[in-house]
DNA sequence: ACAGAAATAT
DNA sequence: GATATTTCTG
């Protein structure tokens, strides 16, 4: 197709749709050629009734209505009133010039008044009025918001706001019209929701379209309050959560971070949540709906990790469609995903409605997802979750694993970790200079498939991470996977007792990272290459001590986790002999610094 | 005042 | 059924 500068003119609109009504057919072929070849989205209706019909069923977003008026069309002029009180930009157009005619449609409230053939200048240009009146409606949103936050009145909710505070007589419309409509509700029966009704929610749409018919032009008509979290939104939204470091986004910064006329804290608080859960889809991608139909294990293990993101940055899964955040680099949360595997730290098991009550906000709590396939095709036995507390600074990070021991049939081992250090993201801005040290000694067996080393490192600025990974003694290995889902600029392997051409396979086989600087050595050679493998030069260290077994994977799939098969479960950080990550990505958790204290 | 979860609206 | 908004709590 030759649209070559098709998105730049929708600035932050998504997509616009345009419905037209004419039954000239020709007319219309011609329209909608047009309308295409400028990106709208179109709709061709016949005729007028048939619009408003479909208008009133509200099915479609419809931004722009373009309208053929032939003849004195009377039936025009309703749908005319439809559109305005749905606050829908509409063209009015004619086979020839008729000043009364245009008179009345833009008293009526049309935007303009056009005749038969028109350039398609104006078809270029469709899209700022979509974006203005957006902007409009913002404003006045705005204005309302602050309104409502300096009169402490809480129920103008619903209608048009009466800025110049002249009349806040609004006030009155008291709880009348909130309606129980919904009253078989059945969550109903809980005293909160009684209480919470009476505060009212007065958003009736309906009670605006009987009463607007007499349109003042300037007064926004507050009809649909959804914004929509384009990818260019979702993209400046990401982009201001990495500037302000991940430790530290909060919807008030983030918002001024992104510096969007009209988007408030809340909406980014909002947005903020779902992409914390990694529940936000860019808009194009909702249409898919991915069903997740089949709840068993076997279909997409590893499809999307779908760890919840609490107190973390929210990583965008490769499936979160194409946002071209940095066009030249994928997009990378830091995360170090680390289903810790110690028994200590499952203080939750079995269901996650039990675990939501064990949750507590203000406690660290990690979300873990062992993404486990049915028949451990691609068990992840040690993945790093960002460990830090966003308090401490310190660089590098220590862990140790003591006394580790294989649990057969299982991917997982006893064992007790101790933190030590912190990894914390604070320092690095640009999270440009991490160091991984990965370092497994002594007997280690791995037998089966699955994953030793997961993680998914660095994010979109990342420079040079460096990923040393150290396995002594790595005596056996027939598995699939040492070091999967990196993405890792700088690699060091070290110790593995397997010869240079082999180590490929260990870096996993079929979705492994390619590090652009890749050093491995054998078991008797120091470190090779950036070699910040001492333990103070490196951002992070591990050292996993006699572990008998990695993995033994042949046992019987009985043989599972507490928890089932690629459920989540939440890991309760409550005092140290309990790992983990401590890490505090989203703040919002006690530990969080003094910071924005005014 | 504000972050975050959860309820609710569309 | 999903996303956006609003309420509510800490």
């Amino acid at each position: 197709m030759d649209k070559p500068m098709s998105a730049p003119y929708y600035g932050m609109l998504e997509e616009i749709h345009v419905m037209l009504v004419d039954h000239d057919k020709d007319f219309v072929t011609e329209m909608v050629d047009l309308l295409m070849t400028h990106d709208y989205k179109v709709t061709t209706v016949s005729s007028a009734s048939t619009a408003m019909s479909m208008l009133s069923k509200g099915k479609k977003k419809i931004d722009v209505m373009i309208i053929s008026v032939h003849s004195s069309n009377l039936i025009s002029f309703e749908l005319l009133a439809q559109t305005v009180a749905l606050d829908i930009i509409t063209l009015f157009i004619c086979d020839e010039h008729n000043e009364i005619l245009a008179k009345k449609a833009l008293e009526e409230g049309a935007y303009l008044y056009l005749t038969k053939p028109f350039g398609e200048e104006i078809v270029k240009i469709l899209w700022q009025f979509i974006l203005r009146k957006n902007l409009q409606r913002e404003k006045a949103r705005e204005g309302l918001e602050k309104n409502e936050d300096q009169m402490n009145v809480d129920d103008t909710v619903g209608d048009n706001e009466e800025q110049h505070g002249e009349k806040k007589s609004v006030t009155n419309i008291e709880d009348q019209s909130n309606t129980f409509h919904e009253a078989e509700n059945n969550v109903i029966s809980n005293r909160k929701y009684e209480l919470r009704r009476k505060r009212g929610r007065t958003r009736t749409k309906k009670i605006n379209e009987e009463e607007n018919s007499s349109i003042d032009t300037n007064k926004v008509v507050r009809r649909k309050t959804y914004m929509e979290w384009t990818v260019d939104l979702h993209a400046k939204f990401m982009k201001a959560v990495q500037q302000l470091g991940e430790g530290r986004c909060f919807p008030k910064e983030i918002l001024v971070e992104m510096n969007v006329p009209g988007l408030t804290r809340m909406q980014v608080a909002s947005h903020l949540q779902k992409c914390r859960r990694n529940k936000w889809r860019a808009p194009k991608e909702r249409k898919y709906t991915r069903r997740r139909s089949c709840r068993g294990p076997s279909s997409d293990s590893q499809q999307r990790g779908s760890f919840r993101k609490f107190g973390k940055m929210p990583r965008l899964q490769t499936n979160v469609s194409n946002l071209q955040l940095n066009p030249n680099q994928t997009q990378k949360g830091l995360e170090f995903p680390f289903p810790t595997l110690s028994t200590d730290s499952i203080l939750a098991r079995g269901e996650s409605s039990i675990q939501q009550q064990l949750y507590h906000p203000q406690l660290q709590v990690q979300p873990l997802n062992l993404s486990i396939d049915n028949s451990f095709n691609n068990p992840s036995l040690l993945a790093l979750n960002n460990v830090g507390d966003g308090i401490q600074q310190q660089h590098e990070i220590f862990f140790e694993m003591l006394g580790s021991q294989g649990i057969q049939g299982q991917n997982i081992w006893n064992t007790n970790y101790r933190s030590g250090q912190v990894f914390d993201s604070g320092d690095h801005h640009t999270q440009s200079d991490y160091n991984l040290d990965f370092n497994a000694a002594l007997g280690t067996t791995y037998s089966g498939s699955g994953t030793i080393f997961d993680t998914d490192v660095g994010n979109a600025t990342v420079t040079d991470y460096n990923l040393n990974v150290n396995v002594d003694n790595l005596t056996t290995y027939s598995g699939s996977t040492v070091v999967s889902e990196g993405s890792v600029e700088n690699m060091t392997i070290n110790g593995l007792g397997a010869p240079t051409k082999n180590f490929q396979q260990y870096i996993g086989e079929s979705n492994m990272f390619s590090p652009s600087n890749f050093v491995a050595a054998s078991n008797e050679s120091n470190i090779v290459g950036s070699g910040s493998h001492e333990k103070e030069n490196s951002d992070a260290y591990f050292d996993f001590n006699n572990i008998n077994t990695l993995f033994q994977n042949h046992g019987p799939p009985s043989a599972n986790l507490p928890n089932e098969q690629g459920s989540e479960f939440y890991q309760v950080c409550s005092d140290d002999q309990v790992v983990t990550t401590q890490s505090v990505q989203f703040p919002g958790i006690a530990s969080y610094p003094e910071k924005s204290s005014k």
